[in-house]
Order: C-alpha cells, then sequence, then structure tokens
DNA sequence: GTCTATAGAGTGATAGAC
DNA sequence: GTCTATCACTCTATAGAC
C-alpha cells in the first residue's frame, strides 16, 4: 500500500460537497468515506473531533473564501456600486446559478444548528454588516441600507430555497436581478 | 388500561412539530414516540408506510392549511389590496414571527428532498400562483406580478433562515414589511 | 525507532421496520 | 418489544518518510 499524501485541505471540498448534499445528520461517514476515498482512520487523523469537526472546518473555509471573496471587497471597494454588482455576480457563480444549495442556510434550519450557532450568525451576519456598509458609501441612508441589507441576504438564500423546492434554478437568477435593481440608489 | 382512542388527525399537529424542529432525519421515531404520547405500534397502525409516510400526511395536512388560509383567499378576494395585507399577516401568524422555522423550505433543502419533491414543488408553486393573480387584480403588469411573487414568497422563506440564524426574530417581520410594501402598485 | 498517513475490522448505541 | 441494519466512533495494524 502506497502512501498518498493528503492533507485537510485537500479533503475539504469533497467534505463540503457531501455536506451540502446531504446536510449534516444524512452525511454519513460511510458516504463521507466514499466521497474523499479515504478510510475511517485517515478521517479520524485529520478530524479527532469526528463528524462534528469535519462540519467546523468546512464552515471555516467557506467562512474563509466569503471573506476574501465578498465581504472584504465589499468593505475594501473604491466604487461601491461596482462593489455591490460583483458581489451578485460573486455569489451566483458560487452557488451555481441556483444549482447549488446554500450550506449555511440549511444547516440554519436542521436540528444541528444549535450545534453550529457561532459559525452560522457570524457568516449572515459579517455578511449583512459590509453589504450595509458599502449601500451606504453608494448613497443610501444608513438605516435604509441596513434594511436592504438583510433583504438582499435574506432574499438569496430564499431564492435557493424557492428554485431548489420548484426544480427551477433560473428562479434564483431572477430574483437575484431584482435584489441587485434594488441596490441602485434612488430605485 | 384504557384504551385512548386517538385518530391519526390527532397526532398530526405533533407531528408536524416534530419535523419542523428536528427536520426529517433529525426527528428519530424515539423522539416521535415522545412527542405523540403513542408507542411505536400504535405510529405505525397510523401510518404503515413508517416515517416517510408520517412526513407525507404532515406535508398534505400544511398543504391543506395554507390552501384554505392563504392561497384560497388569495384567489377569491374582492380586494386584493387587502387580501396581500390578509396574507402576510396570516403568514407571520403562522410562523410566529419568525421563530418557527417553514418545514416545506427546510425540507427542500434536505436529504429528503427528493422524497418529497412533489409536495414541496406544489406548496410553493401554487402560493406564487395564487399571490401573482391577486398582484394582477390589484394593477400590477402580468410579468412584474409573477417576478414579484417569486421575490415575496423566496423573501419570506429567506427571511426565516436568516432570522433563525441570526436568533433574531424580528428581522423576520422587518423584512415581511419589505415585501409587503413592495406590493403596493407604484411603489 | 519514530512519526504520519492509511485502511478497515470491530465497538456499543440507536436507527427504523414490524 | 424485537428485529436487523447502520450509525459514529475506536483500535489495531499497516506502510513509508525521516
Amino acid at each position: 500500500m502506497a502512501r498518498q499524501v493528503a492533507e485537510r485541505s485537500d479533503v475539504l471540498p469533497h467534505l463540503a460537497e457531501v455536506f451540502r448534499e446531504h446536510g449534516y445528520e444524512g452525511a454519513s461517514l460511510a458516504l463521507i468515506a466514499k466521497a474523499t476515498g479515504l478510510g475511517k482512520g485517515s478521517l479520524y487523523h485529520f478530524f479527532p473531533g469526528g463528524k462534528a469537526e469535519m462540519a467546523q472546518a468546512v464552515l471555516a473555509e467557506i467562512d474563509g473564501w466569503f471573506e476574501a471573496e465578498v465581504y472584504r471587497p465589499l468593505r475594501e471597494a473604491d466604487d461601491p456600486d461596482a462593489a455591490v454588482a460583483a458581489m451578485f455576480s460573486t455569489v451566483s457563480d458560487y452557488f451555481r446559478s441556483g444549482r447549488r444549495v446554500c450550506l449555511v442556510g440549511a444547516l440554519s434550519l436542521s436540528d444541528a444548528r444549535d450545534r453550529f450557532a457561532d459559525a452560522l450568525k457570524g457568516y449572515f451576519a459579517r455578511w449583512v454588516a459590509a453589504l450595509t456598509g458599502t449601500l451606504v458609501r453608494a448613497g443610501h441612508e444608513p438605516e435604509a441600507a441596513g434594511r436592504l441589507a438583510d433583504e438582499v441576504v435574506g432574499g438569496i438564500q430564499g431564492a435557493l430555497v424557492l428554485a431548489r423546492a420548484l426544480d427551477r434554478p433560473e428562479v434564483f437568477e431572477r430574483i437575484s436581478a431584482g435584489l441587485q435593481e434594488r441596490c441602485r440608489v434612488g430605485s
């Protein structure tokens, strides 16, 4: 048996996809082992805390990705309007135009919510905060910006729910376009 | 031991609450037995198809409730604007102002989605269709009404996700109020 | 020898079916 | 309550790098 060197970071994408497709309770270790190509020994070597630690690691990776690709660009953009447009584009790509579920949203509605409450709260809270700031700099009134950011972040989650339930991914794109339009000042 | 006569319809509300709180996979038969006060034998007497049939029955009951309390009022209202306002009020009560999860939405994101695909699709499709019709009668352009109905129904689902993740039920009410405002013609 | 990565048989607990 | 399958997880046994 040759020793195949793997790292935690190699396994995370596969792990994320299993949790996204099957949820926390639905992602059995057998499924995870199959999807990652690793035996239980390896999995527990990388994640001594078991399934809970695997999910935490996935959430941390997702959080890091959104921090780098979504929240920070929103915070640091010179052109707030362009930054908002970029956010919608990035997010649409990330969610595969409505064909991919948001793991954070799915976990928020699942039985495992309490276990990951901090990570779930942080993900949405920082998204809303970053977007609110950008909308203010784009010219929205602070209070209206906060409400609009809630509506946009929530709206994206709802669009994913609806697109998945109706099995019509284009519903996601349509709702997303509407939300983007509403971010224009004075619309 | 006295024989306690129970009916399927008596256990459905308890069943619904267990599925809402724990999701499909998270709702174990032990939990269900405890919540309904019935033994496993009784549960299989009422639901020979097991857990899947229990969830189907719950979905059918939810669908019936929304049909009677939400969809039909939307369809048959004399005053479309009042009907839309009534919908938001009814729905807010149903979801306990954001403290209660939508089982249909949660199942749509869960591993069990495929098993209940038809019921999930029907629930949202009929909601969107009923609301679209009302919005048209309220004076919206047909195409805009369809888009707006998608945004409202999706927005409510997203508001539930966000309120739950942030543990701030008032976010649901705030988003809901914003969606209602947008249903006004010319807003 | 030591350390890390691997595989998988085996553990008790608990699942859903009946 | 009894059944069997499967759950998350543990443990032992490996291989190769150093």
